[in-house]
RNA sequence: GGGGAAUUAGCUCAGUUGGGAGAGCGCGGGCUUUGCAAGCCUGAGGCCACCGGUUCGAGUCCGGUAAUCUCCA
């Protein structure tokens, strides 16, 4: 069934061969069933976006997950473990995201099928498992496989001899680069074993060139298949290797390499995997595959957006959100080439949900969010390409007026850079029109860009401070899930004894054993409390969180030397929960389930969780949903929430396990990964949620819930603030105090304020308007008189009055009334306001064509009094910062009018 | 983590060395007219993102914050 070429055959022939084809999905289970069979755990893929990691952008590999076993950090409840992981890789030595379509085997999104040993069998029994599954179950032909081991491994070796029928001459041996495996610079590593497939010399893509074709060589013939690695050492700052007391064994072989193997396609596109994807492209755009480069692209990218944002992710201006959004504009771009110009790629995500929502029924799940998200991406993309394009034009026209016809590169890259224009674009477009583009600059501006990025990172905060922990009572090495619980559903006062401590610059750091103390997590935050010693001595705990290995650590506040002195082996201490806070915050917590619960009944059942906060003082809860819901939807959302409230549902906490929960309609945070045990929060039976955090004991308890705002954050996710008992109490007294000064205020006892209100308002609105024109036409200013007294100086008139005005603005009104009565001549008019000396200039056209200049005369006369002005030629202000000398400066004015006019 | 850009009317945006907050589209009213995005007149609609500073005076200058776009790591 493989090593047929199904490129050449009549197509009845390759409808028979396809038929008859191993599927992806048989691929994948049956590796799966392979290790079950031989005593391992099946475990399910964690989330593509991993939770709690922030050293990680995206799942990159099927051991993510285990980290923490070969860090030592956790045990495992087993000791061989098998799965297939989804995993993103957008950046690194072999991942650069622009090899992705002209490479035949590398992609965004991929499947690792692994198998694991932690501590239990080694290098023998994976490397013979190995071989019997690609040779015996897969029957892959042992003429084309060849095996790799580390340049000083020689007991791989001598298992490959030993275990299997591999002809001798196909095990190398290979340095650190191919065959060497590391976590970083420190920590577990050890080498690796490899094996290879050879596609035959037709497969070479280096012909005619100076090479070899090889294993690890530079051609494409021989494809890396499945690589086990053998974590034997761990290596210490100091770069010293030792031994490791329990080895572990760390396989991945990529599901695309070995599917496009057994199907026997030349690329990983030719398998099932991608097959219905890029039929779907061809039909949208009527252009045939043939292995294109844009087709594959396009598959591939659709891959990796699904799954991100099914686990959560979303596209953003930064972090792991920027780079879902390259991926899609990468996607989009390629589109643009065979001709799909209108938003397309979302038309894509229910092939795949097709496809793969059986084995990930996430994808399934949120398909519609899915392509909504991928949908709006994709218009804002047009959206930044138009912006682009006008930035593009100005460009050109300036290009026009100093007669170049080369776009510098500084210009080429502020497109790039600061507007997100593509390089290619930009040239592509330049051509058109006749330019060409300076490449060479724009390649010095990104090395400048990339010189200042890398500068900036070297100060980059080194976070994990070293100070080192006292030991009070030694546990040793054991997990805290074995010596540390958290006993605060029961109690409020626990006594307890103390792990160890430290003291940093500003506080002290507690680790104890059991702690009724909540550390935040989940949205939640820290309990506050108090530690007190056998000495009698009290401590604030101001916070509490956990540490990277899951300690909860209180942070305590007090004299550190005496808190070390009274610290003693066994001695107990006594820890109390600041209980009113607590209950603060319990509402809280219990009023975010309701909402959650609440937004999903009355907005729709996309409404999903996208983050948290439960304050003691307030509860903030972002939604997925596209809209700005109307105020009177949020009204019913809120009484809605406050009739469960009323409903005086018990709360209860349930042990179960993760799928007991969800069969239970238990609402889990989408890309969370569970353990097997889960604690299931029930409010009656209205609403379940898997939950650590604490609760009332009644839905009662809550009080009363009130939205204090609804916001949006960001594409497709808004926010509710709202708050609960006594702070929502306050704030209705508060609203309510608002209201009551309106009542006051307007005389509207009896009758509707708000009618009331807007009365107010609208014949506030008159009586300015009418303000206005009066001011214009000289209002309560008598400018006849004004007028009749002026100094008249070559026929042109001079007034410099005082007068009274309450703001500037009153004060230019009136400048202009004058300006138009002035008829040919120069005014000044002088105010005080706010305990300022301010003045106003105006001129009259004919005079400004002779070249007098308000904004001059105004200046002169404000500078004699210590001020300063300006303005535009027919009107202009001034002022002083005392009033006492207006009179002067309008004096000063009058005459400087006259030598003006003289 | 480090850069760049932008934040002004419901929308798209202009706003010159700091000195009268504007256009187009949309909306209300009126007139004219019936022909393919009709025309003319008229009107409503602005904490110029927020906070602070400089100044007689800030949409404009300086500092900070927020959220948005974009590039690099």
């Amino acid at each position: 069934m493989t090593g047929v070429d199904v490129t050449t055959p009549p197509c009845c022939q390759l409808i028979i061969i396809r038929f008859e084809l191993i599927t992806s999905r048989e691929i994948r289970s049956g590796f799966i069933d392979f290790f079950k069979s031989r005593g391992h755990t099946y475990v399910p893929s964690a989330p593509v976006v991993p939770i709690g990691d922030p050293t990680l952008l995206f799942t990159n590999a099927g051991m993510n997950q285990f980290k923490d076993i070969f860090l030592d950090i956790k045990t495992p409840a087993f000791t061989r473990a098998v799965n297939s992981q989804k995993c993103i890789r957008v950046s690194g030595k072999h991942n650069d995201l622009e090899e992705v379509g002209p490479s035949n085997r590398h992609h965004t999104f991929f499947e690792m099928l692994g198998n694991w040993s932690f501590g239990d069998y080694y290098k023998l029994e994976a490397i013979r498992w190995a071989w019997e599954l690609f040779t015996e179950v897969w029957k892959l032909p042992k003429d084309r496989l060849y095996a790799t081991v580390y340049l000083e491994d020689d007991e791989a070796e001598g298992c490959w001899r030993s275990e299997t029928d591999i002809d001798p001459a196909r095990i190398t041996r290979h340095g650190k680069k191919d065959n060497f495996w590391e976590m970083g610079d420190v920590g577990p590593c050890g080498p690796c074993s490899e094996i290879h497939y050879d596609l035959g010399a037709d497969s070479c893509d280096m012909k005619g060139r100076e090479h070899i074709c090889e294993v690890n060589g530079a051609c494409g013939r021989y494809v890396e298949l499945w690589n086990l690695v053998f974590i034997q050492y761990h290596r210490d700052e100091k770069g010293r290797v030792s031994e490791l007391p329990a080895k572990h064994v760390d396989t991945g072989a990529g599901l695309e390499r070995i599917a496009a193997v057994l199907q026997g396609g030349m690329s990983n596109y030719d398998s099932d995997l991608f097959q219905p994807l890029i039929g779907k492209i061809v039909e949208l755009s009527g252009v045939e595959y043939a292995g294109s480069i844009p087709h594959r692209v396009i598959a591939d990218h659709l891959r990796a957006l699904t799954f991100a944002i099914a686990d959560g992710a979303l596209p953003s201006n930064e972090g792991r959100g920027y780079v879902l959004r390259r991926i899609l504009r990468r996607a989009s771009r390629f589109g643009h080439e065979i001709g799909l110009k209108q938003p397309f790629i979302y038309k894509l995500a229910p092939v795949l949900t097709d496809l793969m929502g059986d084995v990930y029924p996430e994808i399934r799940e949120r398909h519609q969010h899915i392509a909504l998200t991928i949908k709006s991406e994709e218009e804002g993309f047009t959206a930044t390409l138009e912006r682009g394009l006008d930035i593009f034009r100005s460009l050109i026209e300036r290009l026009d007026a100093y007669g170049e016809r080369v776009m510098p590169g500084e210009d080429a890259f502020k497109l790039y850079d600061t507007y997100g224009f593509p390089l290619d674009l930009t040239e592509l477009m330049a051509r058109e029109k006749g330019y060409s583009v300076d490449v060479e600059g724009f390649q010095r501006a990104m090395t400048l860009q990339k010189e200042r990025a890398r500068a900036g990172g070297k100060f980059a905060v080194n976070a994990g401070s070293e100070v080192p922990w006292r030991i009070v009572n030694d546990i040793g090495n054991a997990p805290p899930e074995e010596w540390q619980d958290f006993i605060g559903y029961e109690y409020e006062d626990f006594d307890t004894i103390v792990v160890k401590f430290r003291e940093l610059p500003e506080y002290f750091e507690v680790v104890v054993k059991d702690t009724p103390i909540y550390a935040e997590a989940g949205g939640q935050v820290g309990d506050t409390g108090t530690i007190t010693t056998a000495d009698g001595e009290k401590y604030d705990i101001q916070d509490s969180y956990y540490d990277e290995a899951g300690h909860r650590i209180l942070k305590a506040a007090g004299d550190f030397q005496s808190f070390a002195k009274a610290v003693r082996e066994n001695s107990k201490v006594h820890i109390s929960v600041d209980s009113a806070r607590r209950i603060a915050i319990q509402r809280n917590h219990t009023a975010t389930h309701l909402l959650h619960y609440s937004l999903r009944k009355i907005l729709g059942e996309h409404v999903r969780q996208a983050g948290s906060l439960v304050h003691p003082d307030y509860l903030r809860f972002d939604y997925t949903h596209y809209q700005k819901p109307g105020a009177g939807l949020l009204n019913e959302i809120e009484l809605m929430v406050n009739r469960l409230i009323m409903g005086n549902s018990p709360v209860s906490s349930e042990i179960t396990t993760f799928e007991d929960a969800r069969k239970k309609g238990a609402m889990a945070l989408f890309g969370e990964k569970y353990d097997e045990k889960v604690r299931m929060i029930s409010v009656g039976d209205i609403s379940r949620e898997l939950c650590g955090g604490t609760h009332t004991a009644l839905s009662g308890d809550i009080g009363y819930f009130r939205i204090v705002s609804e916001t949006g954050v960001s594409a497709g996710i808004r926010r509710i603030e709202a708050v609960t008992g006594e702070k929502a109490l306050s704030a209705v007294l508060e609203e309510h105090n608002t209201v009551e000064h309106f009542r006051v205020t307007l005389h509207s006892f009896g009758s509707d304020v708000r009618e009331k209100l807007d009365k107010f308002v609208q014949e506030k609105r008159e009586l300015e308007k009418e303000a206005e024109r009066l001011r214009r036409s000289g209002g309560g200013v008598n400018f006849a008189e004004f007028l009749n007294r002026a100094v008249v100086v070559n026929g042109k008139r001079i007034v410099s009055k005082r007068v009274e005005a309450a703001d500037m603005n009153a004060l230019k009104d009136l400048g202009d009334g004058l300006r138009d009565k002035l008829v040919s001549g120069i005014g000044f008019l002088g105010a005080e306001i706010g305990g300022k000396a301010s003045l106003v200039c105006v001129v009259t056209d004919d005079l400004i064509e002779l070249g007098i200049k308000a904004g001059d005369l105004v200046k002169g006369a404000a500078v004699s009094i210590g001020g300063g002005g300006g303005g535009k030629p027919h009107l202009a202000t001034a002022g002083a910062k005392s009033s006492a000398k207006l009179d002067t400066a309008l004096e000063a004015a009058a005459k400087l009018a006259e030598e003006a006019l003289q």
